[in-house]
RNA sequence: UCCCCGAUAGCUCAACUGGUAGAGCGAGCGGCUGUUAACCGCUAGGUUGUAGGUUCGAGUCCUACUCGGGGAGCCA
């Protein structure tokens, strides 16, 4: 076969009424008799291919027919404009090419467990949604290095293993280096800081390492991470650039991404608010907030909801145990049992957020100022907003050792969260940096961190030093809140989570 | 670290208070000229996570363990 006029699903358009070439994998097949209706994926898209027989030799049509799902193949046809069909083009195939059948390929086009996806991963890659979501963190990660880029930041390649504590001691993965105990990074924010006394605007981007012992959907131990760190900066500014830089990386992905958003069902419309300014709150704001009256009658009145939501949810399922009882077919039938399934799935998490409504209701109002804020507390402040919220001026004994000191409020640190909206919570973490010497010395040491290792970290301080900030923003996270894909595993190729490394 | 739930065919799930282990998908065979997770007929496919216990009898009850899911805590 002649690979001349081979062209790529996604340039379909251009080849309306031309003979072309598709090199892929089966995606999907159906048949009808003396028709084969075969879904091909090649990597940039879906095109349904028309094979009738007679139109092709029969042995060519028999073979066809009998090819597994994801066997590579190459079609040749005519490309023709169809509304009916997923991507819109279809090809009348009058030449194919197998290139290597397969037979017994695990994921098959229904329902699979969690588990076994990820047991599956090198080919749960190929899968529609997953494929959709590895497009939108290609978006993402391109937004986030040209709008850095774009505004005169240098990259700096950070170090992965380190000596220094960025973070915290407890999640440290530890690494034998040639016999000397070190770790991995969990943040490159201390060296783009050496950096930005040098090119003034810096950042880092690669991947993170946390050992945290949490199992939520909102953690993986290996998570990527943008680090941008600004000389004579001061946080207003900060807060400016932040949602600048998320407003960016937002509506690249709608301009690129509008159809992968469209297949995942994320919520197009609020993307599409997420505009500058955002919501500015101080953390005492936020402790007002969560104890005060509005908190109660929001958490009721969402209570309310989800009493509502679960009695719905209940009466469609007696319902559909009535019909399922009655003389029906048997794949009636089983469509039930799959409804029956996914309602009873929703109807859990349902009852998991009426369990919890209560606690996280007990949690805001008890709330004292000088705690960290907790999870459930971030969800409901985030809940409560249609747009990203900062949160500044956390107190200090809640934060790491090298955010600053507020001059006008020595009880808080001039930093910041950034939440993301509808619940998602926090993607972004941020600071002004302490500058003077001796303050970030003494830090040091209340933090009960060994000061020698600090040295070099000092020393930006004795020479030249500078007002200076920065932030990381979770990539993972982020995509997760833009695709509203529930759990932040979907979001990278290969997760690895707390105890779980599958391949 | 704690709490809750689960483990049955390759996959997703049934099997009421203990009584012969089933269906769909997938696979194989056959039918159907416009299917959208197509449909219709037939066939194959199981030591019910592991180890013990109770019982005439255990997928079902009890104990321990292993693995998984969800949540809490903790954490960007």
């Amino acid at each position: 076969m002649s690979n001349n006029n081979k062209v790529y699903i996604s340039e379909l358009t251009n080849s309306v009424g031309k003979e072309v070439t598709l090199a892929g994998w089966l995606y999907q097949a159906r048949s009808s008799g003396k028709v084969l209706f075969l879904i091909i994926r090649d990597g940039t898209g879906l095109c349904q291919c028309i094979v009738e027989k007679g139109k092709i030799p029969d042995e060519l049509f028999e073979q066809l027919k009998r090819l597994g799902q994801e066997s590579s193949l190459m079609l040749t046809g005519t490309v023709r404009a169809e509304q009916r069909s997923v991507g819109g083009y279809e090809l009348s195939v009058t030449n194919a090419e197998i290139i290597c059948p397969t037979e017994g390929y695990p994921i098959t086009p229904k329902s699979h467990g969690v588990d076994f996806l990820l047991k599956n991963r090198h080919l749960h890659l190929r899968s529609h949604r997953q494929w959709c979501i590895g497009r939108i963190r290609h978006t993402v990660i391109d937004a986030i290095r040209r709008f850095f880029n774009d505004n005169g930041f240098i990259l700096i390649d950070t170090p992965i293993i380190t000596t220094i504590v960025g973070e915290d001691q407890q999640s440290l993965f530890e690494v034998d280096y040639f016999g000397s105990p070190m770790h991995l990074a969990q943040t490159g924010q201390l060296y783009v800081e050496s950096a930005a006394m040098s090119y003034g605007k810096v950042y880092c981007f690669g991947p993170t390492f946390r050992a945290e012992k949490s199992k939520t959907r909102r953690h993986l131990t290996e998570f990527w991470m943008v680090e941008p760190e600004v000389a004579f900066i001061d946080l207003p500014a900060l807060l400016e650039l932040a949602e600048n830089f998320v407003s960016f990386i937002v509506a690249q992905v709608l301009q690129n991404n509008r159809s992968d958003l469209e297949t995942l069902g994320s919520d197009i419309a609020s993307l599409e608010k997420i505009t500058p300014p955002f919501y500015r709150l101080t953390y005492t704001d936020a402790v007002d907030i969560l104890t005060g009256q509005k908190t109660k009658d929001f958490l009721a009145e969402q209570l309310n909801d989800l009493q509502t939501q679960k009695q719905q949810t209940e009466s469609r399922i007696a319902e559909l145990e009535t019909e399922q009882t009655g003389q029906i077919k048997q794949w009636k039938k089983d469509k039930i049992a799959a409804e029956l399934i996914e309602l009873c799935a929703g109807l859990a998490e349902t009852n998991t957020k009426i369990e919890n409504n209560p606690r996280h209701a007990a949690l805001a109002a008890e709330f004292r100022w000088g705690k960290d804020l907790g999870g459930s507390d971030e969800t409901i402040i985030s809940q409560m907003h249609d747009k990203p919220i900062f949160v500044t001026h956390y107190p200090k004994r809640a934060k790491a050792f090298y955010m600053k000191t507020d001059p006008k409020n020595d009880k808080v640190v001039e930093n910041f969260d950034l939440l993301a909206p509808a619940g998602f919570g926090e993607i972004i973490g941020g600071s002004i940096r302490e500058d003077d010497h001796d303050l970030l010395l003494r830090r040091i040491g209340e933090q009960g961190l060994n000061p020698e290792t600090y040295n070099w970290y000092l020393d930006l301080r004795k020479y030249g030093s500078v007002p200076h900030g920065g932030f990381g923003l979770g990539v993972e996270r982020t995509i997760a809140w833009v695709t509203g894909e529930k759990h932040i595993r979907q979001c990278i190729p290969f997760p690895r989570m707390m105890d779980k490394v599958y391949i």
